[in-house]
DNA sequence: ACGCATTTTGCAACCGGTTGCAAAATTGCA
DNA sequence: TGCAATTTTGCAACCGGTTGCAAAATGCGT
């Protein structure tokens, strides 16, 4: 079928090993050699084959690219940076779909199959486990937007969660507001449960204000809109932070929908800043989340794992700060 | 580093061979056998190698999913799709990002390396040109969401864009509109050809209503806002055919901007029907595409192609409707 | 031209599996 | 129990590459 190394070397006249220098960089192979196998390979169209190479050098260039949010807009330029970014360093990704899979083991094997050369989590959802039992397995392992942790087991790069949700809960206090609301994401989430706790530890400092919490069963639109709903139906804060821009912009939807309007009957404040809530018809005050610096850093910590995979776990929190346009009143 | 088949033999005391085909089905391997073979290869936690057995058997159940779409969200639904139906094939997606990429050559290299059983072409936007090249460079292609032909290169499932065109055409006649426009996504896309082609067939026979067209950058929810924004400058039509929702989409935010309304100054169809399209302060009329059955069809045919690589290409067309909510005057 | 150091090349073993073939073990039946 | 038919097993070669090692080739100084 495919054009093999030994025909390149019959064709060309030199030993299978002279073929397999050319294509390896930081080998020995004199000028005259080099262009005689270049000349046979071209002709004959050959191309190596990187599974078979990977058998002797342990390498794959294999990156198990592995998620379970496939609802949140955001993830579709999450997937388009990570794709380009790992292409550009001659990486090539794995796509691996978690969504509905619960466990761990069934994921491990599946990538130790295809002996990946690391595993990027990409995910606010995923219980850590997973990126544990990978790490378990040998394998380099970092988990973007995961949890923030002191103590890390694998290497984390996102942003610090509870703080975000402090700052949320400050920014509506400075605003104004006597009765809010946190509206998180699916509760088993560590993204939710620190958004949570950041949003209420800095509540708690303010016992003048009422603050109330739900959470909405996905980080979706309709997640979001469904929860909002809800909400208006059993007397809602004046103001919510929600946990996501799609929740966020799913609950102005159910807002505008029962013939409400923000930010003059209720107040939102989302996390993201994803590219639909600089619209001026959307026009949401959120808090910005560096997407892609988080996957740039991602990739750099990867490809630096790859070479030292004993490399100590870190963690790297990048910083959000807040977008201020028309979804929160004016404030005092 | 990771278990061998040598190592499981060793332990359970029996052939390399004895091994390898307790773990292919099909091979005959007697009770006991067996058994001492799982037992010895749970012990030591072996998994075999993929990569390695692809060597000898020609089958890497490698799949590329190659895309250059990463802007619109419904993608992230075809991504989703695709990667859970191949999973549950047993097949795996090699995610390739191929925005920004002109030359096939490369991509069709990157993919002979590792030796894909096949590609799945999902896209709108990309030359059929990439296809025909992963096609002649011996690999099964399905090329999803292209361009319907009769006298195929290779296997396409989609629908049909130019009867789409006209679709919304006759709509738009039907309504009464009598200066109507085509705003379609980037020129050089074969659906938005087709698209525009089929409008405008219809439009000729209707020499009474006028129509315009223009062209967003791309299929996503910014070039459709500028678009519209543009359009609104210049005397707009009364009605637009949308080449897709997130064109709509980002039209309408662009009418709400403008103080205008929908449908009252100006009406909107769209193509699609994504999630967002149902909701109540959008509430777009649109023509839906089955997304959920495209892609099935695909993995369908790429699994048969998997078995006879010399199928004969065939076209799959799906058929639309339309969905009327509440973009477009109610008519005559 | 010679001897020595350095570079280039090929041999052969190996990576982790699969598979055709023949030998060994088991089965069925008289 | 004996023997042929059938099933199970192991050997060894192979898939498409890589790489340590030693032999061959080249370069250099005199």
């Amino acid at each position: 079928m495919a054009v093999t190394l030994k025909e390149v070397a019959e064709r060309a006249g030199v030993s299978r090993s002279a073929v397999s220098r050319t294509f390896t960089d930081g080998a020995s192979v004199s000028d005259k050699m080099r262009r005689k196998v270049e000349k046979a390979a071209k002709d004959l169209g050959y191309s190596p084959n990187a599974l078979a190479s990977s058998l002797t050098t342990g390498r794959t260039k294999l990156i198990g690219l592995v998620s379970n949010n496939f609802h949140n807009p955001i993830f579709l330029e999450v997937f388009d940076l990570f794709t380009r970014g790992l292409q550009d360093r001659g990486l090539r990704p794995l796509l691996v779909n978690l969504t509905d899979e619960t466990d761990p083991e069934n994921s491990v094997r599946m990538l130790r199959q295809y002996s990946v050369d690391g595993v990027v989590v990409a995910s606010s959802t995923l219980p850590p486990e997973f990126a544990k039992a990978f790490r378990d397995a040998g394998v380099p392992v970092v988990h973007s937007f995961g949890r923030a942790s002191s103590a890390p087991q694998v290497h984390v790069v996102g942003i610090d969660n509870v703080e975000c949700g402090r700052m949320a809960a400050r920014e509506l206090v400075r605003r104004g507001y006597t009765h809010v609301g946190f509206m998180g994401g699916p509760e088993g989430a560590s993204s939710t449960q620190d958004r949570y706790s950041g949003f209420m530890t800095e509540m708690s400092a303010h016992p003048d204000i009422k603050a109330s919490h739900s959470f909405a069963d996905a980080y979706s639109f309709d997640a979001g809109r469904r929860e909002m709903l809800r909400l208006l139906k059993n007397g809602p804060a004046q103001a919510y932070f929600c946990g996501d821009d799609v929740l966020s912009i799913g609950a102005l939807s159910a807002i505008d929908d029962s013939g409400l309007s923000c930010p003059d009957n209720i107040g939102i404040i989302g996390l993201n800043d994803m590219e639909m809530a600089q619209w001026e018809n959307i026009d949401l005050t959120t808090i910005h989340q560096p997407i892609r610096q988080i996957v740039t850093s991602s990739i750099e910590l990867m490809v630096a794992m790859l070479d030292d995979p004993e490399r100590y776990p870190e963690t790297r929190i990048f910083p959000c700060s807040i977008v201020e346009r028309g979804t929160l009143k004016p404030g005092i």
